[in-house]
DNA sequence: CTGAAAGCGCTAACAT
DNA sequence: ATGTTAGCGCTTTCAG
């Protein structure tokens, strides 16, 4: 590899002056001839400056990671399209993981950040993070930000509003007629998960609709996990025996594709017999069938929000920030009026 | 950061002796009783060795990048799966990156290489790589593995028996019954696209079946990509007026879900109108509906091969392997036997 | 078996 | 505006 003294020879310079040009920093003042040389040879050498040289000088990696509970989830793309381009704009590094080896390496963590290969992390924890995983990244609190999962605590944190994105859903059912609404949700005691039913529930009773447990069937709303075949899970529950609901809001759209397996498995039909809106869009949303009517999140949004404020960090406290650009509804084709056999719930009574 | 003379001071020896006693090497001689001593220290300072100035001292990153057209696709867990099992078991890390960097910028790759952050490159290039990137890539042979894109050329290469595949599919779907197949394929031109179409075509003919664009019409089979959207546009051709096959074999999943929502969207019934089977298996398969019969690739053993492969460099000829584990289909809904009504085309004729 | 010393490629203070 | 110098944290001869 050619190095910093190699160019320096040929641009007939100190291996200072080349750093100073490429450092491109305005108040390290170098003559426009010099520079102009010094670019030459670089080009020239086709040199590229050694990271490693570079990190232990100046004590910092230039990259920070992100780590999702599953790299091939498509709503994750987004998120990650978010924090590539603000890094990228910053000039850094975005190194992608999984969470699994975060989940089983209780020092994963430490060691991560401890060698220094990333100055920070981005992380996203599994819906069913335990609480000695937050531990574990408060310890280095200031480096880590959490993003979209627990939304207070002494960690830096930016989520959604999924408060917001529930509602839009059951109100899109409201405003086509539907009175009886299931929820698939998150599991039980996840941080969003807790966010979204509480939406759900707070909203049908804004409404005035039946209360799941009260008015309603208890298992009209279901916490099994956001997985598919979770949602399948949920679905079966949810359909099992008894009156059904004429709509059902998923909190999930990869739950979402178990719920439509399950429905149609049921013999029923979407939206004749039921409509079905799932939080979050992807691309494949209208490549099913029916296409999916969807509630979009501010994914990108919340990304970037997410390397920006790791990188402002230095704050005393922590920050909380929530995404509040409104979610908004893609209306395909898996919503509609309930049809004119509807209103079992109050015929059963 | 607590860093090596910090040890060697607690546990009272000198730097280079923590340094060998955790660099694991048999030929390193310290005493069990030093070893101990400094295992302590580290334990107790929390000690991780700095990956700047080892990887300065020693030129090498302990990393590789596993760069992907799209993150996202389902079909990649896997091979990442596999890849990321060879790396952590090797004591690399792996770190991911989409491909856009790649197609945008032409020496995204001398970058990656020659800062050093990682020792080598396991590229899947996107299906309608230019052949400047494969160029570009040539330059650093050696430090590059391509997977399933090319198989020949100066650069290492390992690839899946796609042949191999294709034909599982259309055997499959002939043990049915089936004799009029139609193909969604890859776009022109690309290497995967060529192989699946040959073998396709081939298998066609081993078993007397009628060819489109000979005895069948050209349009059962299609080239317009392997994405969703592509897959819908490959549909909407393919059922386009005239006869229509009794099975479709769709050369890659994601563009299957287009495939089967066109299929819906024409009001047609699968498998009882027509049956799907789509190369590659991914968690959702069987939450789609109907269930969609595919065939497995081995894709963990690829991604894993690759990574060997990259490691175990320093040949003088490339290395150009095929993973020939035997594809398997998974039987689910979408493929059944022809209905009676099917003889659609000879009866045409 | 262990320690001392040198140096990997770079940047930041300090000189000039 | 540019050069000189020192040293980031580590591993690796070379001595002992």
């Amino acid at each position: 590899m050619t190095k910093i003294g190699d160019v320096a020879a040929l641009a007939k310079v100190s291996a200072a002056t080349v750093s100073r040009v490429l450092s491109r920093d305005p108040n390290m003042r170098v003559s426009a001839a010099t520079r102009e040389r010094v670019m030459e040879a670089v080009r020239e050498l086709n040199y590229v400056p050694s990271h490693a040289g570079r990190a232990l000088r100046t004590a910092t990696a230039r990259a920070i990671g992100l780590v999702v509970p599953d790299v091939t989830s498509a709503v994750f793309a987004e998120l990650a399209a978010g924090a590539a381009q603000t890094a990228v704009d910053r000039g850094l590094t975005l190194v992608l993981a999984g969470a699994e080896q975060l989940a089983s390496d209780p020092d994963w963590v430490a060691r991560a950040l401890g060698e220094g290969r990333v100055d920070g992390l981005v992380v996203q924890l599994p819906d069913a993070a335990s609480t000695h995983m937050v531990d574990d990244l408060a310890r280095h609190a200031g480096e880590v930000i959490l993003i979209n999962s627990v939304d207070d605590g002494p960690i830096d944190t930016v989520t959604l509003d999924d408060r917001a994105g529930i509602t839009a859903a059951v109100d899109h059912l409201v405003a086509l007629g539907h009175r009886e609404v299931g929820f698939v949700g998150g599991i039980e005691g996840s941080a969003t998960g807790g966010r979204r039913r509480d939406a759900f529930l707070t909203r049908l009773a804004d409404h005035r609709l039946a209360v799941p447990g009260r008015d309603a069937p208890a298992q009209w709303i279901t916490a099994f996990g956001y997985s598919g075949p979770e949602g399948r899970e949920a679905a079966t529950r949810l359909l099992s025996g008894g009156p059904r609901p004429t709509a059902i809001v998923v909190a999930n759209l990869n739950a979402a594709l178990g719920v439509l397996a399950e429905i149609h498995q049921a013999g029923l039909r979407v939206p004749a017999d039921i409509s079905l809106v799932a939080l979050h869009d992807v691309w494949y949303a209208d490549a099913l069938w029916p296409p999916l009517t969807t509630v979009r999140m501010p994914l990108r949004p919340l990304g970037a929000a997410a390397v920006e404020i790791l990188l402002d960090g230095g704050r005393s406290r922590p920050t909380h920030r929530v995404i509040d650009e409104p979610p908004v509804v893609i209306v395909r084709d898996s919503t509609a009026p309930p049809s004119s056999r509807s209103g079992r719930l109050s015929a059963a009574r």
